[in-house]
DNA sequence: CATGTTTATCGTAATATTGCAATATTAAAA
DNA sequence: TTTTAATATTGCAATATTACGATAAACATG
């Protein structure tokens, strides 16, 4: 074991989870937290910004990139990473509906 | 390694990272969703709901509970959990900050 | 009190995540 | 072309997560 049974849940509640997942770490909401202060899109000095090697930012941008928040483009020698903000809208629609349907219940009964 | 450097980043950061990992399993998505679905507060039969065995189902139940997002209850012999409003409200807060940020950016810089 | 029901905990196996050193890759600069 | 800078990939060790069988604990009911 140590797999999680995703064949037995919805799509939609394992594309949240992964989201979720992907910002389910400090650094991760870190970077951000960094790009989304940073007006002009930064390229490449997210390490820097980080208390963490190289290859283990690396790693975290990739995950954010495999799950659409963020998005790489080549300029020249380094990369400029910035939010995607297409991703966003739609993680916004998403926990808005959980929000939403917060709102519509009754006084907590516990 | 494998541990999570914790010690480096913000406490917010840590927070709102513990609050995503709680929400990154789509059987803890699926107990939520239930928790929202049932108006009055079902007492134990979560279990059934999920293609899980009990102690695991109770496992996750525990990690919600830990990190605020539900509570239970002991209602006689079985015991009533259902949706912490106000640890909801907090994680709204704190997410709709985000998106805030998200819309005070300018247009797509890649 | 004995029995069944409900939930939690323990122990353990399988798998995933985190982090980094070493190394590769890519492109600009000298 | 060699060197330098920026980023990615590989390989591996340490730790965390997921899942479940076995068992315990708490309580209601006969």
């Amino acid at each position: 074991m140590g797999a999680t049974k995703t064949e037995h849940f919805t799509i939609d509640q394992n594309e949240l989870a992964l989201l979720m997942k992907a910002l389910a770490h400090p650094a991760r909401l870190a970077i951000i937290e960094f790009l989304l202060k940073t007006d002009s899109c930064i390229c490449g000095d997210i390490v820097n910004e980080l208390p963490l090697a190289q290859p283990t930012v690396s790693q975290h941008l990739k995950e954010l990139k495999n799950v659409g928040l963020i998005k790489g483009n080549i300029e020249g020698n380094s990369i400029c990473y910035c939010i995607d903000v297409e991703t966003w809208k739609h993680y916004e629609t998403v926990t808005n509906k959980l929000f939403a349907q917060l709102k519509k219940k009754k006084t907590n009964c516990c």
